[in-house]
DNA sequence: TTAAGGTTTTAGGTAAGCCTTAAAATAAAC
DNA sequence: GTTTATTTTAAGGCTTACCTAAAACCTTAA
């Protein structure tokens, strides 16, 4: 009755870690309690006891890394939650931008038999419904090679691959839209001082702010055949 | 990062006050205290924080009830517990003695939206694994009416309908024996100064304690044909 | 009717996770 | 090198849910 709400705070820390320290740098504290919403001072503390339990690695001023042990841990509970994605979307029929939360909170309470057997009954799916890969049984990660709508050039066209990060509030915009994994997409321009990007999906044209471009990612077509 | 773990242990009081008093009578705080792991002190202290926000009634030195409030709250955990448990049986292949504690977390975790797709899903089951009755999702419970293997004489033979309430160690013994719901079974004998009762099952005999007997629900076979 | 036994309350504590406000340390930018 | 912004510490608090120990209180049965 203790242990339950106690791994919760710490694996939605480690998570977050692991979504913002996806380029291999440190996550700010700051990044971090934004994304968790909390303050700042709560964010350092429970670093600082994080550290303590070998889980994250802080760098005064810098950020904080995960420890082999946390990224182990955090990859763990990423692979709960994607795996009830898939579930949820493929099963259960429930709606594509909706199922990230419910996932959420699913990811806390399930064991790791549960956790093996579902992916089992699912046929190991290697990429949850929003394109993200789903790390193996041991932690594994695979690596992705696709490239953030927000760093093509105007011209460029390519499909999209995944959403990461992933929020209620990004997904459910992007739904209305149907911008979706799988889709072909092309950049049309770039609007100046920071503009929005002027995206064609799905053979309407839509402008985008950079922030949410940076959570799209593509692949690029190749211009040679 | 509040609300969840705040709920959890709010169903935890009011499913067990809910199995306690089975019987429409109130459920003594230390019976309460003893199942939820907890001193009776502070199970006296959450049982008033309960009385305050509407979801039991409190009769000192008796007991409490639910208020019609709190029962129809945990009938909404108990339908969630339950249709986990049938998917954990039926979809995973998960061991029938496992999933009452696997779906002990899931429970506190499932948004209602999930929970009616997977009722969908599942082909609205009238009764978990264990034979219990799976309320439907506007709180109502099917009435049951069976007999305790307590409650039956020797020489009475009946099926066993289900185990209630359940617990790992419980459904572990029970398993490892293939007492389960459906078994037909005899009750040959009643050992003296409350000694265990000798039950035929599956060609076998075992001598099962008289708490065990009171776990244990079964329709009497009618000797009048 | 009184003593025994169970129930409840009171008092005093713990731990995790959060909060705010304010001051100090450091980094970055000019 | 000074200013500005960010980070970290420090101090004091809150809530939930648990604990022990001791006192007060009901109920019941001898």
């Amino acid at each position: 009755m203790k242990h339950e709400s106690f791994n919760e705070s710490i694996e939605m820390y480690l998570k977050t870690v692991s979504e913002l320290a996806a380029g291999n740098d440190l996550a700010p504290i700051s990044a971090l309690a934004e994304r968790l919403g909390v303050s700042t001072v709560s964010a350092t503390e429970m670093v600082h006891r994080l550290c303590e339990k070998g889980l994250l690695d802080h760098t005064p001023y810098k950020g904080v890394s995960l420890t082999e042990d946390g990224r182990r841990r955090a990859q763990r509970v990423i692979r709960r939650h994607r795996l009830w994605e898939c579930f949820l979307v493929d099963y259960l029929n429930l709606p594509w931008e909706k199922v990230h939360d419910y996932a959420c909170r699913l990811e806390h309470a399930t064991d790791t038999a549960v956790t093996e057997a579902l992916a089992a009954f699912l046929n190991n799916p290697q990429t949850c419904p929003h394109g993200n890969p789903i790390p193996s049984a041991d932690g594994a990660v695979t690596a992705v090679r696709d490239t953030a709508l927000s760093d093509l050039q105007p011209g460029d066209h390519g499909t999209i691959t995944r959403i990461h990060p992933e929020s209620e509030l990004l997904l459910d915009y992007l739904a209305a839209r149907h911008i979706l994994p799988g889709q072909p997409l092309e950049f049309e321009e770039l609007a100046p001082f920071n503009g929005p990007l002027m995206i064609k999906i799905d053979g309407e044209t839509h402008a985008l702010g950079q922030e949410i471009a940076a959570h799209i990612f593509t692949e690029p077509a190749h211009d040679t055949l």
